[in-house]
DNA sequence: GAAAAATGTTAGCCATACTTAACAGAGTCA
DNA sequence: TGACTCTGTTAAGTATGGCTAACATTTTTC
């Protein structure tokens, strides 16, 4: 259970992945996708894109000549649909189910895409699909409501569910820390 | 929106945030942690640990002398009961919600516990608060066995999600690609 | 067609977070 | 007390993935 991303050999690193799937999307707007457009869409410098692309290349996900730009081979294509349907799936699980609010969705999606395996994403599906039948879609509706009561509330039960269903009472941390951020 | 975690700079990386809940677990079950309690719980070598624990000291998140116990600080108690909840409400959201199969519900929390944000977090709680009601049981049993027709199925359009949400379909890459790994 | 601007690459640097190998300190036992 | 073992640290190396600055190439503009 260690932290690094064991990956098989041939598994992409998040960095790849979103690479890839900025190319895709690139190429979904104009075309093609330049060096500049990459860096751009991924706010890093071009030089990281530079070896970023030569990685990538390197293991075939791109067709790329110095100074011209950058493809995405069929494999590379296969893997950028992969993860872009990963990013929109997580998306539309945090807006349309959870209701998570505006930019937060997709910050989070960029990232989690990453990490959520492929069983959990069927089950995502699962989920998103289900709350999309139209018998289903008064639950979703509670929901929603559910929500906004506990967000009004003060000192809402439901608040304390961190502490709750992780510790002990008496494991509970005192509130006297000193200097806690966040 | 680039693929660097962007942090301020108080904030902790994934990997501190792991040693941390290692440290926390470890004292939780044998009153305290040394250096290669934790490098087993992580599957990690001594020297990383080392190595971590140093940054984390300096950090004030952990107590520590050479060759001695480790201890979280009050602050990084706090941290780490922070990150363990965190870590909690996914696997309990993932099994108990999506119905994730066994080891992966907790793989998966695990990467994910690092990268959920706080308001996401706060909507998983509301989910799980709102299925624990006696009255929306069986509206979890019903997704239950959503599920289980969909697995069963052939070719069952759920499956397509992937294509279907993200892509119009000349867009869609041909299923005769090389070498394609997964 | 030459100068200027845009674009892309390379080189050198930094930080994180691992690894193994060698060494250092502490505890146990005969 | 000395040897053995366990534990922890340090040193040196690897890999990833950023950065800036300098340089190379291509394209645009006059």
């Amino acid at each position: 259970m260690s932290n690094t991303q064991k990956r098989s050999p041939e598994a992409l690193s998040p960095s790849q992945e979103h690479y890839l799937r900025a190319i895709w999307r690139i190429q979904e707007d104009k075309g093609y996708a330049r060096v500049t457009d990459i860096g751009n869409e991924l706010g890093v410098a071009k030089a990281a894109v530079s070896a970023a692309v030569k990685g990538l290349k390197k293991e075939g996900l791109v067709d790329h000549r110095h100074y011209e730009q950058v493809s995405l081979t069929s494999r590379g294509a296969h893997h950028a649909q992969e993860i872009s349907s990963r990013f929109s799936i997580m998306q539309t699980f945090l807006e349309d189910v959870l209701g998570v609010e505006g930019e937060n969705a997709l910050l989070d999606a960029c990232l989690l895409e990453h990490y959520v395996s492929k069983g959990t994403i069927d089950r995502l599906i699962d989920l998103i699909r289900f709350f999309e039948k139209e018998d289903r879609k008064a639950v979703l509706e509670q929901f929603r409501d559910y929500r906004r009561e506990c967000e009004t509330e003060d000192s809402c039960r439901i608040c304390n569910f961190h502490c709750d269903v992780v510790l002990a009472p008496d494991e509970l941390i005192q509130p006297d820390l000193p200097g806690v951020d966040e």
